[in-house]
DNA sequence: CTGAAAGCGCTTACAG
DNA sequence: CTGAAAGCGCTTACAG
């Protein structure tokens, strides 16, 4: 089934076909109406391929997300969803590349075959190889979190530094004056990754401003290591009496561990920091936290990427977001 | 950049530049090596639009998710990281479609627009008309879950009637005579969703070859209907003393309601079901639980639609997983 | 071992 | 208001 069919079974040219359908050149009511008959009846759609080799862009975006190997966090897997969602609204389609290292097979289509119109990075490490490649392709790109010389990139971000700072000041509010704080790797912070980095630097000038004894703990990225840090932080810190966290991943093992060591949450211990509002609301009792607004942050991305497609000489944009803290149950005044 | 560029620099035809990627023909080593380097000093790569309009097919699987509004278990994110996974290892891209009701304009491009080569269709509802349109369109696909003519079709799925049949087993043999079960919401199953029936049907031959008392109880799928429906099945059966369920996203909330009502998990009340193992991982305590195997899925669910695409005429396959359980910390036996 | 040419299915200037 | 034709960038029979 093609255009030609079409027009035949319509008795009319193909390029009439094709103007009746895209609307830009005029087209004479009955004709129109005749055609749009047959396209339905046999619902027919222009081939993708013939229309993306004719018309130079492909109506598609690219999403880069990183490889299954490191499990994906909830506040990932909303971020994506949303992506999918707002390019889907806007009729444009997502193609779904897992990549991490520097050679990926998918990663190269997506930046050289010409498979989409402009590309939607997450996870970016700091000097990302990919970020090089995307920019000497000339592909639009918008990136998750920011790198490099972030003046000028097209990317959104979450405001850790405020977020995490935010968490201290709530806690310094309930009377905690011994915070600790539970921080990603300890691989990923060494090699500097920005929101490691930033999320360290609010959480202890807030500690600062507000007299509080604060120490910092890194954890790897999931329950078990959390377990571990919090069994290290109430041997190191006996005199800790809340937890803020940007590791999402931890949690579990968090919570977990301080019930094990008699702990209830939040009449003897409190915990916080910057999650995703799915991670918050399931947890048990609810977790108080900076809600990450993924589906937002989606739907920003995809908004930037189309405004960078649309005038790739444009001053790059960005957005950082930095939500209000949610109050659940998960942080109370210090018992003394 | 195209081939032909390629080629001139090379000082060879299109052909020959064509044949040498490709190896589909003989070329002598110089030649190749020439335009192999200018192939990498350019890194070119054939237009992926081009090729598709040639060879009349994508390399693409199109990948058709439940939309945003009903937000993804864990389970179903498991099967899609470990799809998209499967299929860039056979460098096959995925194109996402976030489509649930009829008229879906992302999936009638991947259904009529020769978008991709093959479907994977997540969460298919009883007589689904996405899987006639697949059907009538000629497009090779592969459901989760079966539907319609299970014996027509190319599947893969869970067996929930096994499995909660050996939850109930299992909680029988630690001596639990009352077993609440938790399904899928009334709406489901009024509807005839099929695991939620087979899940049923499962637990109650089991309920009845062990003598044990069982009662039915449907639950949307969040974590607050969880709260609720603990909260009935209290109130009417006082002498439960352990719940099997399918829902995995009314598990936080069942935990929280039992909780709350007085009782230690495995302690006083044992808890038990089919999730995802990193939401039984997850969990405090961790759950007993029949891990659904969503990676091999996923790997599986790409392996058939590859071999249906490979032979469109083949006899359908399919696949049925039934995991064992792994026995965590949230069953116990039974308190007299 | 290599090249010239056709054709996949569109869209859009060009022409009337 | 409509049509004939070019051309997007490939791959592959056909020819030598």
């Amino acid at each position: 089934m093609n255009i030609g069919e079409i027009a035949r079974r319509s008795g009319v040219s193909r390029s009439t076909v094709s103007y009746a359908l895209s609307g830009k050149r005029p087209v004479a009511a009955a004709t129109r109406r005749r055609i749009l008959e047959v396209v339905d009846e046999l619902d027919y759609r222009p081939s993708a391929a013939a229309r993306a080799l004719r018309e130079g862009r492909t109506r598609t975006l690219g999403l880069v997300i990183p490889p299954a190997g490191a499990r994906l966090t909830s506040m990932q897997l909303d971020f994506v969803a949303s992506v999918v969602e707002a390019a889907a609204r806007v009729d444009l389609d997502v193609l779904l590349s897992p990549s991490g290292g520097d050679h990926d097979r998918s990663f190269d289509r997506l930046v050289t075959g010409q498979r989409v119109d402009g590309v939607v990075l997450m996870e970016i490490r700091l000097a990302d190889p990919r970020v090089t490649r995307l920019e000497q392709a000339g592909m639009p790109f918008v990136t998750v979190g920011r790198v490099g010389e972030p003046d000028r990139m097209w990317w959104v971000d979450v405001d850790y530094a405020t977020l995490i700072a935010r968490c201290v000041h709530h806690l310094a509010d309930l009377g905690h004056r011994h915070i600790a704080f539970i921080n990603r790797s300890a691989r990923l912070v060494a090699a500097g990754y920005g929101p490691a980095r930033r999320a360290y630097q609010g959480f202890t000038e807030a500690a600062v401003q507000r007299g509080v004894i604060a120490s910092e703990f890194c954890c790897a990225d999931d329950a078990s290591a959390g377990e571990t840090c919090v069994a290290q932080i109430l041997a190191a810190h006996p005199e800790a009496t809340a937890i803020a966290t940007i590791n999402e991943a931890a949690l579990p093992g968090v919570q977990r561990a301080l019930e094990r060591a008699g702990h209830e949450i939040p009449d003897t211990f409190s915990v916080t920091g910057v999650v995703a509002s799915r991670w918050a609301e399931e947890s048990r009792p609810q977790l108080t936290a900076a809600d990450v607004p993924a589906a937002e942050m989606g739907a920003t991305a995809v908004q930037l990427i189309m405004e960078r497609i649309a005038e790739p000489g444009a001053a790059p944009k960005r957005r950082l977001f930095a939500p209000p803290i949610s109050l659940r149950g998960s942080t109370g005044p210090v018992v003394r």
